[in-house]
RNA sequence: CGGGGCGUGGCGCAGUUUGGUUAGCGCGCGCGGUUUGGGUCCGCGAGGUCGGCGGUUCGAAUCCGCCCGCCCCGACCA
């Protein structure tokens, strides 16, 4: 490609909406441009990174079985209702309706789809196991675009769809994806983590998200650099520490003037928080057949703990969870500041289980100003739901063994999950077995999302002057720059050099403008290719170019006659480093 | 949705507090010349309903009201 025909240019100052790195370099370097809050345009650099991408991709996929197909963009809403979906999810889904009124979803993902495909094309087990795939564009009306392609609202995913007979067969096809992901990830230069995660509103059984780590990233993650477990802090375990044995003591009221918070109530007392038991007021929203209601919610967790809503949510199948109002809170019989599980109604109770192995605790009175000490567990109040709601920090013991944890940010460009039977059996999409009897189809989900895994390896791969790409996803493979007057000697070597490189199968964006030496070469830093070849009078008084790779900064003086020859063995040493990184990952739950 | 910031040629900004000729500057863009190993230098030039609508005023980029958009933090998020 001649740079002076390339569509887009680069930008000597970026935009000042742009905050994240990958955001800024993209858009200086000419790949990509908003059109509107998470929407953007793909300039021909991106797109030819995004293509090999998703070849790549491609590969890996098609390595485990994938076929590929390409699914609608829009679907009617009847296959969204039948799932539950339709009601279920709220103002993220882009919704419309056809001229005649009939409604109409824009695609947030596929499983519907997908099942209602597989209902006419799947009817005996001799079918399975099958895997298809796609690479398609999404709509999410997310409520907060950030940090440029890491987090937008349109963009492309490649989703592929397991379909087994048995559970078996989901397992196995679950951990094909498993390190068909490291090797999709390892082969663009990243390093990812595998970190099981919340199922959200996919539903299912179990999932694991890979996590690029990167300040930027909005998830945090629990690690153990001990024994190598990791979470979503969003589900994260942790050992909690164990209360002191006691025998239960008789309940007693006790003034505590002014002691609203955990805090103020142990310096009161002179006690430890974790002496004690901190009411937190929820209401959720939860599902009942395809109407939802919303229900009051009394946590109740450890006062050296802090409560884990996502935990919560889980506990008690709510869709969504808000803050309770005062009002609310008085209604079901408590009082905020001095909330106490002990004498409420007309709540749904949950219990942290440390709170339940925590003797003689002390909880609020439910009347301002006093709190109740000696509440005990089973003696003085029951909960609906007993579980683990507590949320995992920082410094927390390991749930596996016991070090402490780490937290990390991390950006999720890929997750897997084991759905079950929870889509085929609500489009009816099932099977014959041997015996002549009818099941449902097991399906699982794999997505990677493309584009913010392109801003991950931006993030990653860069320095002070611009983009790193590695060779693997770089736009071109070389960028060739001619300094020197038009009609010069070096213009007319570069140009039978240009020819030469892309005879011999090398891609080469060349830099033909008619610009002063310090705009090419900062150019070509900012938009990051592997190898550049300057061709200028320095160098041909030798008969010879210079050549440096990007990520380092030894330029090197190569005769002409072995050009070609020089620049292929770089590329091959440069997907060799790539391929070195590609290995097989042990699989963890 | 809550909090904060911003909206002036393609990009980065000044001007708004205190209303007053033709709205400036840098980059970029076009033309001419110059230079050719790290964003050369000189000259000429094109390009803006100052986010939108309404109001106040003799007069609005500037003051007031409503709306829209973009960014950041939070809520949210496969």
């Amino acid at each position: 490609m001649r740079m002076r025909r390339l569509f887009g240019q680069t930008l000597r100052e970026s935009p000042s909406e742009a905050e994240a790195i990958s955001h800024q370099l993209l858009v200086r370097a000419g790949y990509i441009r908003p059109l509107a809050a998470g929407i953007f345009s793909y300039l021909p650099l991106a797109r030819r990174a995004l293509s090999k991408l998703e070849t790549i991709v491609r590969e890996e996929i098609e390595a485990i079985g994938g076929q590929e197909v390409a699914m609608p963009v829009v679907h009617p809403a009847e296959v969204w209702q039948r799932t539950g979906r339709w009601y279920a999810i709220g103002a993220e889904m882009g919704r419309f309706t056809d001229r005649t009124d009939r409604d109409l979803v824009l695609a947030m993902t596929h499983e519907e789809v997908v099942a209602d495909l597989v209902r006419s094309e799947i009817q005996s087990y001799r079918q399975l196991p099958q895997l298809v795939y796609h690479i398609q564009t999404k709509w999410r009306d997310d409520p907060r675009p950030r940090a440029g392609l890491i987090r937008v609202r349109e963009f492309t995913m490649k989703d592929s769809y397991s379909l087994d007979a048995d559970w078996e067969g989901l397992d196995r096809q679950y951990r094909a994806h498993y390190q068909a992901y490291f090797n999709i990830f390892h082969r663009c230069g990243l390093d990812v983590i595998a970190v099981a995660s919340d199922t959200g509103m996919m539903g299912g059984a179990l999932a694991h998200e890979f996590m690029v780590l990167a300040p930027v990233g909005e998830d945090t993650l629990m690690l153990c650099d001990h024994c190598g477990y990791s979470a979503n802090r969003q589900i994260a375990g942790f050992a909690k520490p164990e209360a002191v044995s006691e025998l239960p003591l008789p309940v007693t009221r006790v003034a505590t003037p002014g002691a609203a918070t955990i805090a103020a109530l142990a310096e009161f007392l002179g006690i430890e928080a974790s002496q004690t038991a901190k009411a937190v007021f929820l209401v959720g929203t939860i599902p009942e057949g395809e109407q939802s209601v919303e229900r009051f919610i009394f946590v109740v967790i450890r006062g050296d703990m802090e409560v884990n809503e996502t935990k919560v949510a889980n506990a008690v199948q709510a869709q969504s969870l808000r803050p309770a109002t005062e009002a609310e809170i008085r209604a079901i019989g408590a009082e905020p500041g001095y909330g106490s599980p002990v004498g409420i109604h007309d709540a749904l109770l949950v219990v942290d289980d440390a709170v339940v192995r925590s003797p003689n605790l002390v909880a609020g009175a439910n009347e301002p100003g006093y709190h109740l000490r000696n509440v005990n567990y089973g003696r003085d109040y029951e909960a609906d739901i007993v579980s683990d709601i507590a949320a995992a920090r920082a410094g927390d013991s390991c749930p596996q063994c016991g070090a402490p944890l780490r937290a990390e940010r991390g950006v999720e460009v890929g997750n897997i999950f084991k759905l079950g039977t929870r889509y085929s059996e609500a489009v009816g999409c099932n099977y014959v077995d041997a015996g002549g009897q009818s099941h449902p189809v097991i399906m699982g989900s794999y997505g990677i999302g493309i584009g913010r895994t392109l801003a991950c390896i931006a993030e990653i791969h860069h320095d002070a002057q611009g983009l790193v790409w590695p060779v693997s996803v770089a736009p071109f493979q070389v960028h060739l720059i001619t300094l020197g007057p038009e009609e010069s000697e070096a213009a007319v070597v570069a140009d039978r050099l240009y020819a030469a490189l892309w005879e011999a199968g090398i891609e080469v964006l060349y830099d033909d403008r008619d610009r002063s030496p310090g705009v090419k070469f900062n150019d070509a830093d900012l938009l990051g290719m592997p190898l550049r070849i300057t061709v200028a009078q320095r160098g041909l008084k030798q008969n010879s170019v210079e050549i440096k790779r990007r990520d380092l900064t030894e330029r090197e003086f190569v005769p002409l006659d072995t050009v070609v020859g020089f620049v292929k063995d770089q590329i091959a040493i440069l997907e060799g480093d790539l391929a070195q990184r590609v290995s097989s990952v042990p699989y963890r739950d």
